[in-house]
DNA sequence: GCCTAAGCGAGACGGTACGTCGTGTCTTACC
DNA sequence: GGTAAGACACGACGTACCGTCTCGCTTAGGC
């Protein structure tokens, strides 16, 4: 079980941080559809094998290059790079607001929107990427939203039945739909009818009905 | 300008459907990143020009493959081809949860799950097509969504001043997200929760925020 | 069986001349080990599908280069490829002479040497290739060579019991060791000195021994 | 100059005993093609920098292989290598005649053949690695084959002119090509007939005439 | 009995070539 | 002129070896 992974005490930081950056240009540069792993490496001037000696697939590299992105821009090995925490000005309407025009921006930024496009092209067809993607990434994002969504409940912004996971599915969803397939324009009102739409459904009465009929 | 495109006149139905056919088999064998257009033309015994001459890309292939699948099952062209009518029992609840739960279920039919899938991979990174789809397939049943809805806010079953468009991308953007990544069950009880409480934000006052500042 | 084969009649002759002068090139330049498929590919601007389409190995691609240069210099496909004839002055001594130190001669043209030495190598783990080379090029110059021989034989200049296919390699073989091995100087005064050897053995009574007892 | 090379009297004797014993097998079981640095060290267990430490190439690896063969089978390091003696029995013919059936039998031998043809294929293009095995490997025997030679011509057996070096070159040259290139059967008969026609030259008078006219 | 230098097993590394597959264009022969 | 067939130049795939390089670990002598 052990024997067919490679060591990685033995692997070449240099090596890994140069293959990261290559993608994350050539990404930039020409689009996901130019992006091979032959170019990857002659442009990170690596073998071919260094790559598939540490990454199982071309999704997995983008994937690696895009939390090098989130992590440490240069110094330490970031803090603690599990706690994701969503702002509390103790006003959930403005502090969503807040967080869905960010991501409308982030979404704006080639820098950042390349590698995610390519990574969601591979997760579709991947699901065990997918489910590195939610484990890695998605999930603690996911539970600092619900948090939030939390304590406003606590507070009795919203109503204590509130289906919180949904909400924040109906709050992301459309905006990933938007980004990922242009269906509609993305910006900072839409953004804001997101927040006040959902939160219209946390805050009526009944929302949760959880007694699961199953299909 | 005429000069090169070739004349439909004469173009081979039978060719054609030869080759949607095989899309369609070779989609559901083998799965998107299997399809190639030499296969495609190998298994409908035709040349690989033929494709080339009709089709600009691999995904407008499959997005005809798809057309052809909801049209006439053998029969006449289909009536009108253009007009999707969704229930109307004077119920909007009822006729959500009816219309999201056959959704789910054509999600769960790999004859049609399969080159819907490709179909989206293409046209992340495909504008063109992106756009094609949205005129020819979302359009109008997107249309009728909203005309459904129109009708409830007539009748008093939602406020007059909800957000149409954006309820319906609330309902079905999550159900899109979970199908395409799989980022949860996708099954009755969920088209039901999304159901509730996009009809709660639709029911509540002051939904719409038209005041609209274009970007 | 048909099935498998590429229908020659579809051949590009353009391509298949650059690859032959092509792979010439390179092993006149830099010799058997820096010939590989790539490189003739490159240079005679051919993908290398196209060769391993024609080619069943880097060897049948040597031999038809060098069997490109001994046909037709430019003018019509050769008159009868397969008639080889040797001098015949009438002096079995002298025309020997000529013919070995002819041989020499071309055992010092890298244009013919670089080829043949790649083709021998080949040849030592390729039987296949071996078969071929013997019944494509070796058996009609042999063939000519023991005529030749035969010719001499009834005219009385050799022994009537002369075992001819045993001279014909006892004056080649050593040749063909010293070019490929350099075990010796590979001149005229060698040549001249193997003719005369074998022909004595040519000419003792009692030569051939054919009560071959087997082994 | 003394900085780089590597201390003989610290090498692993079972290092060495390991690799060459590797080489022989891999090349018995899978011929000259199959045989790589890295499958010989994988299975000689040892790190392929100790095959480039000890071995300038591939070839000087086989090089060893076979003469590690040759010698000791296992007790001391051989009395003399450097001396062998052909059998002398009175009778050239008849001594003649068991050594090139000796050595029709040992190129029937797979675990002598294997090797020695990986070694020719080496020294076809490694002038380098031809020099040394004319040095420690044919030298010798070519000289105990002239020796063998002149002593029966000195008995009188032999014409006193004839060229004795042509001679063991004509005796085993033809072996040598039948062997290699499988151009024809390889026995006894073949042989023998190879010593009646030697001979033959070597009894003839004015054999050798090295008034060489340079060419 | 320690120290240090070498050989050693292991295997990552930057490369080159392999033989295969798919692309989109072109040509040939048929209808 | 559309078509089935498939050759073509091209480029990427994922694998195998090359020869070099770094790791710790053993294993001498030399002190």
């Amino acid at each position: 079980m052990t024997s067919r992974a490679p060591d990685p005490g033995r692997r070449n930081p240099r090596s890994r941080a140069a293959i990261l950056a290559a993608t994350r240009e050539l990404l930039a540069e020409a689009g996901f559809r130019a992006l091979t792993i032959e170019k990857i490496a002659a442009r990170a001037g690596v073998g071919k094998q260094t790559i598939y000696r540490w990454w199982p697939s071309k999704g997995a590299v983008v994937f690696d290059a895009l939390l090098a992105l989130s992590e440490t821009p240069e110094g330490a090995e970031s803090g603690t790079p599990g706690t994701v925490e969503l702002p509390d000005t103790g006003d959930i309407d403005a502090d969503l607001r807040t967080v869905l025009r960010a991501t409308v921006a982030e979404f704006a930024d080639p820098a950042f929107e390349a590698p995610l496009r390519a990574l969601y092209i591979e997760m579709i067809t991947d699901a065990d990427l997918a489910a590195d993607y939610r484990r890695r990434m998605a999930a603690p994002i996911n539970e600092a939203k619900r948090r939030r969504l939390r304590t406003a409940q606590e507070q009795g912004q919203l109503h204590p039945d509130a289906d919180l996971d949904l909400i924040v599915e109906m709050l992301y969803a459309p905006l990933t739909q938007r980004w990922l397939l242009g269906t509609g324009p993305l910006d900072r009102d839409f953004a804001d009818r997101l927040v006040t739409n959902a939160l219209h459904a946390a805050r009526a009465p009944g929302a949760a009905a959880p007694d699961d009929q199953r299909e």
